[in-house]
DNA sequence: CAGTTATATAACTGTCAAGGCATGTAGAAG
DNA sequence: CTTCTACATGCCTTGACAGTTATATAACTG
């Protein structure tokens, strides 16, 4: 479970990320009762989330606070950039000529 | 299997489609020496991609040709979008300035 | 110290998917 | 029609989690 797409592609997980992206870090019982998980399934996805660099922890006295650490997140958009390509200059830029050219080489709607 | 972020999850099939980005369109033969994995296996996760709408196939006479659908990674760029903001604006404008406030709560090397 | 709260961890179970092997299929070639 | 090529598909095994339950730990409270 160290490759970081294998960690995202569970979507608890992701919204435990969307959660904690909206706030300035989170307690595991904000967690639990916000997205209606179970606590040793809450804990055991941050636990993954930690180990992939995705999220921090910090002691306190109410409890562990988890906040995000989108940093991680940039390999996956660095992945993502060569194709984020196709749809951004290609279909902007080049797209009435290449549609011209190879019409059925674009995108299906 | 229908999830997006379940699909990508797969290294091989990442890599499929790398493949299939740097060329304009790609048989199962080629791809199958090309990454060198099986040929059964390679049609699986074409067959993966394909209904995730990841690539698409036509028939030649040579084989069949299967292309890349980068729209289908608006998906994963869009949950993206929201993350991407942490590290272009909060740490290009403010980076200095939080670092010299919250030092240790910066990105870790 | 006893009890409560907050969280982690261990053990167990069910599910699901990846990869291998064998086989089916369709088209081109001979 | 037979053979080869290119590809898909079915079956099987194995391993990897996800989620639950039960229990451990740690800190705070009274």
């Amino acid at each position: 479970m160290s490759d970081l797409f294998a960690v995202l592609a569970e979507p608890s997980r992701r919204r435990i990320l969307d959660a904690l992206r909206r706030s300035e870090g989170l307690l595991v019982k904000e967690l639990v009762s916000g997205l209606g998980m179970s606590q040793p399934n809450v804990s055991k996805h941050l636990r993954v989330l930690r180990t992939a660099g995705l999220v921090s922890e910090t002691a306190e006295r109410q409890g562990r606070r988890y906040r995000l650490r989108a940093d991680a997140l940039r390999e996956m958009d660095d992945w993502l950039r060569p194709y984020r390509a196709f749809w951004t200059n290609r279909l902007d830029e080049l797209g009435d000529y290449l549609d011209s050219t190879h019409p059925n080489e674009g995108p299906q709607p």
